[in-house]
DNA sequence: CCGCTCTAGTTTGTATACAAAATACACTTG
DNA sequence: CAAGTGTATTTTGTATACAAACTAGAGCGG
């Protein structure tokens, strides 16, 4: 075992820790949108004291999943219809330079990933595996990113990938909207391994746009 | 005085006060990129306890205004080439969206507003006052961001603008590209004022282009 | 009965205290 | 003298304690 091969013993700040499972929480939707977040309650829950747990809800706060309200504490923050019309082209635009990036910088072994996770994805959503099917979803646009080999890119559009990514839990899929992502994925994982850019940014941005639109028809109207 | 003028009396929580202060300093240059920040020293200089700072310290974190090393503290984030070579092909993709955004839905009080600033940025320019243009280019580049009336954009925008903001204190403007900067604006403005959005975007793109291979000169090769 | 006020209890904001890790530096040892 | 080791000091991480603000609800008055 060679010495740079050593993984620097695991013993991270509790902030960090907590950091980390909050922001799975709330992108699993165990912590709701516009549920209110009692320090108190999570502190219980976690057995750690206020000091980490603050230190974490403020690095939430300010990448736009909680909100804080001086006095008041802080609450999951909700996606709006407003929300998601802002969003929108900000993402696709993102979603469009990742494309182009992404087809010049993609290796071999990435599109190999890719088209193995996409087959899973395939299995699971036959299977109906919804569950399943969003990891795999999920997985392959973060390898995407990857590609792109811009981790600020990548940073920008997970802050407002999560944001909008969570409206999953607001709004459920329907059958048609699901099959129809599938098929996008097809052509997506297509133009990654023929590394056609400019088709590559489209498709991500049209998919998208889908996607936009299922959640608009989906969104509670408030 | 109606009631919806009374502005709550301000009792601002500490950790919002030196989020600002801190984020300030580090725009400015007061705390200088690579830095190591002390808590204590902060918090000596601050008269506050280390609570409140170390809490604004992880927005600032979260922001990517400094950097968190576990059991090292904190240190501001120094820009390097690869930074602006990464954030360039984002920020130039939403300079365009903000571009087409702001022609569409600019008013024109704003549009006299920026005509105001414009001119007063000219005159800074002939009379050499530096300080005095940035202040101006700021404000301009803000109320195109406002007129795009999309506050998503803005915080990602701003979240990015600020990183590469910075590189200003890294490396110092020529004569010959102060005089190109201004020259471009005032192409800006007038795709503003005929609401010409793509126009606008490619202007802003464009002028972004400018500055970055200006800082790309400038910096420092490490 | 509705609405106000005042108080008790809860929750957030900040400071301090203590624990653990990292740094600095003197000391030993080859 | 160089390298390494051990200890003292400093700095960061976390917990607790206390202060200030908000919330809820009882009691009072209209």
């Amino acid at each position: 075992m060679s010495l740079s091969d050593v993984t620097p013993i695991a013993r991270r700040p509790l902030h960090e820790e907590l950091t980390e499972r909050l922001r799975s929480m709330i992108l699993d939707g165990a912590l709701a949108p516009g549920e209110k977040i009692s320090e108190k309650a999570l502190c219980d829950r976690f057995g750690v004291s206020r000091t980490p747990l603050r230190e974490a809800l403020k690095m939430l706060a300010a990448e736009g999943l909680v909100a804080l309200t001086p006095h008041r504490g802080a609450s999951v923050t909700r996606l709006t219809m407003a929300d998601l019309d802002e969003a929108f082209p900000v993402l696709g635009a993102l979603e469009a330079v990742a494309g182009e990036l992404a087809s010049a910088h993609v290796t071999e072994a990435e599109i190999a990933t890719a088209q193995a996770l996409q087959s899973q994805m395939r299995a699971c959503h036959e299977a109906g595996d919804l569950k399943g099917y969003f990891a795999c979803n999920e997985r392959i646009h973060r390898l995407i990113l990857q590609a792109a080999k811009n981790p600020t890119l990548t940073q920008m559009m997970q802050a407002l990938g999560t944001r909008v990514r969570r409206a999953r839990y607001q709004a459920n899929m329907s059958e048609d909207r699901w099959a129809q992502a599938v098929a996008e994925h097809e052509a997506i994982l297509e133009a990654l391994a023929t590394r056609d850019g400019v088709r590559l940014g489209a498709l991500l941005k049209q998919h998208l746009a889908n996607k936009a639109a299922a959640l608009r028809e989906a969104l509670p109207p408030a």
